[in-house]
DNA sequence: GTACTAATTGTACGATCGTACAACTAAGGC
DNA sequence: GCCTTAGTTGTACGATCGTACAATTAGTAC
């Protein structure tokens, strides 16, 4: 009848095609959504502007997502998943993974502005809709796992995240179009004493 | 015909009767529009959810604010306005400025919330909406200001504005009820270097 | 091939949206 | 008293919103 809320479709063999066609939808129509966040903000999600977006049907996104809360968690999962492999590739590499982060973070003010925005807006989100909210802690624990390697005090590693943090939203009402990654990291690694 | 979009009303005496009552209820929509904000959100503000908070017709908050940007301008320039006299007695005051800054950033968990909330959602619409970014950079010059009290390190002062934006958003998306005054202080004097 | 299920479409409802505009009231200037 | 200006109201238009639902198509299982 309606779709999988869950995911529960990648274990074991997915045998029926349709369902797998479904899931393609699926993401789809996440991508789309988010298409739609980067354009015009999170208040511009609505069922027909991501139908829209995705070239479907508005009855086929509502078959998929029955609420736009669904949507918006849905979307936000899926940046948080990209922002946690980002995170975690830096962790793992031999380089410096707080340089790392820091590139990541002077990105928000060129090619990666939108992407950015879109991630402050769905976690803005979150802290009124409680549907979100577990969702946005994560993406900001992966900073704080990226801290711990650096640092075994609770306190510098909570001020890293915070500073992350802060300094995309500087960069986003900023107008400097090239923010420089060694001061961004520079501030960083002070903060891990 | 329509009403003044600027200020201008308070330099020299108003002598007409009939503009001061404007000016009031100029202010009264304002207040209106960040108790909207508070309760649901910017997303929730409209010409009809402002004019019934204020229990006043939808034409008049028209006549008030032609745009809706027009009013989101004013709440944000409002609430940065009160920030701004916070901020300052905080610097003019006899005790430790960055206690106080911790006691109000504390505050975001519990009474504070829905303040605390309010401006951040204006903060991020700033980022996408020009009108309203010159006054969310004045909202985060004040704390820069307050650091500058503290330290003549550009680095640090950055950092501490960073920190001080960063520090309220884990706690906006936190269950914690009652985050440590001491602990935040403690983070940004760290900052302070 | 037949029964079943998933995917997809078209259409429709009531509510709310931003905005416009003409009319009306009331207060000030002279 | 009279003219002007500011404040205020009611009503209305077209667009878009979230959501529901019956009907249809297409793929799977047996």
């Amino acid at each position: 009848m309606t779709a999988v809320s869950g995911e529960m479709a990648d274990e074991q063999g997915v045998t029926d095609g349709r369902k797998l066609r479904g899931q393609r939808r699926r993401t789809q129509i996440i991508e789309a959504t988010l298409a739609v966040v980067r354009r015009d903000g999170a208040a511009g999600v609505t069922h027909r502007t991501v139908a829209k977006e995705a070239g479907i049907t508005t009855s086929l996104t509502l078959y998929y997502f029955a609420t736009l809360d669904d949507l918006l968690v849905a979307a936000l999962t899926s940046v948080t998943d990209a922002y946690t492999r980002r995170i975690r590739e830096l962790i793992d590499a031999d380089a410096d993974p707080v340089s790392g982060l820091a590139d990541l973070i002077a990105e928000s003010a060129g090619s990666g502005r939108e992407r950015a925005l879109a991630e402050r807006e769905l976690s803005t989100l979150a802290a009124r809709r409680p549907a979100l909210r577990p969702t946005a802690r994560r993406w900001r624990e992966n900073v704080a796992d990226l801290a711990r390697t650096q640092t075994s005090s609770r306190e510098a590693a909570d001020a890293f995240v915070a500073l992350s943090d802060g300094l995309c939203a500087a960069i986003l009402l900023d107008d400097d179009p090239k923010p420089d990654p060694h001061h961004i990291s520079a501030i960083l690694r002070a903060a891990l004493g």
